[in-house]
DNA sequence: CTTGACCCTGAACTATACTTCAGGGTCTAG
DNA sequence: CTAGACCCTGAAGTATAGTTCAGGGTCAAG
């Protein structure tokens, strides 16, 4: 019900009120409405933007590709086959990241495992493990 | 067995040249031996470890993450415990990633449904979807 | 009615991850 | 033996994602 302060958006989001300005300028979150005196007065719902936002930052999604992400959305003039299609693309860059993670995840509990005790001199051996070559084949341009 | 120029690994893993004196001068591939003539001669596993910081960057780590999962090694002088123990903390921050980016293609995934056909005219509702709160409670400082 | 916490703007500054530039050797096919 | 493709170094430049600064209003408490 009662809107937010840029600050009171910070604190509840953990970035500074800088950065919620710096995402208003960027597109990120709409301009809020603004009090008699020029403060920013922001829905309740802003604090859940600025936190996507941060989550899709964590996964590797430049600001532009988050941009992308909230902008799927049917807007008058735009088809829903359209929005679907976009979304779909979408999904297979999120799966290929799931994947690129699950492999580096299984490299590492295997590196956990291997290392079990520490009774062996020279256990725990060298961890080219990470260097897999399951991630590799995906696209070769073919030159 | 054959060694690599740099315009090999270039070409082998897709990023220039630069990139590949870069990620040397940042410690994140080895200086390799040199010819007579001072080109540096790489041994086929560098391709590997390239096409790893290119996974790793694409899921969010920055380089300096990189390096750190590249370290993760027993060398001497560090005890087993001390890496599984490293390794340990790595595997939660990469499965947070992958919470992250399973809540965000569920939302896609949800879009996609909703939009099915296309027959209504005002079907495809704004996707406040990816504006998800499944995601918020993490850490909350308690101030 | 003033003081401290908070808000405003625009511009300059910073770190990360490269990229481009300047100036110069190497190597191999014709 | 030379032209084009490739390699070298060090320094400067760029894009992204903020952060810091300068200079100035707002507001609630005392």
């Amino acid at each position: 019900m009662s809107l937010l302060s840029i600050g009171q958006v910070a604190k509840q989001t953990g970035v500074t009120v800088e950065t919620v300005r710096f995402y208003e300028k960027q597109g990120l979150i709409e301009a809020p409405q603004r009090s008699d005196s020029g403060y920013r007065q922001y829905p309740w719902e802003t604090t859940k933007r600025v936190r996507f936002i941060q989550h899709a930052k964590e996964v590797g999604f430049t600001l532009k590709e988050v941009a992308e992400l909230l902008a799927l959305r049917r807007e008058p003039g735009t088809s829903c086959s359209d929005i679907k299609l976009r979304a779909t693309e979408k999904i297979e860059a999120v799966d290929q990241k799931i994947k690129d993670l699950q492999l580096i995840r299984e490299a590492l509990s295997r590196m956990v495992l291997k290392c079990r005790g520490g009774r062996d001199l020279s256990a725990c051996p060298i961890l080219e493990e990470l260097e897999m070559e399951e991630l590799d084949m995906k696209e070769q341009p073919a030159s």
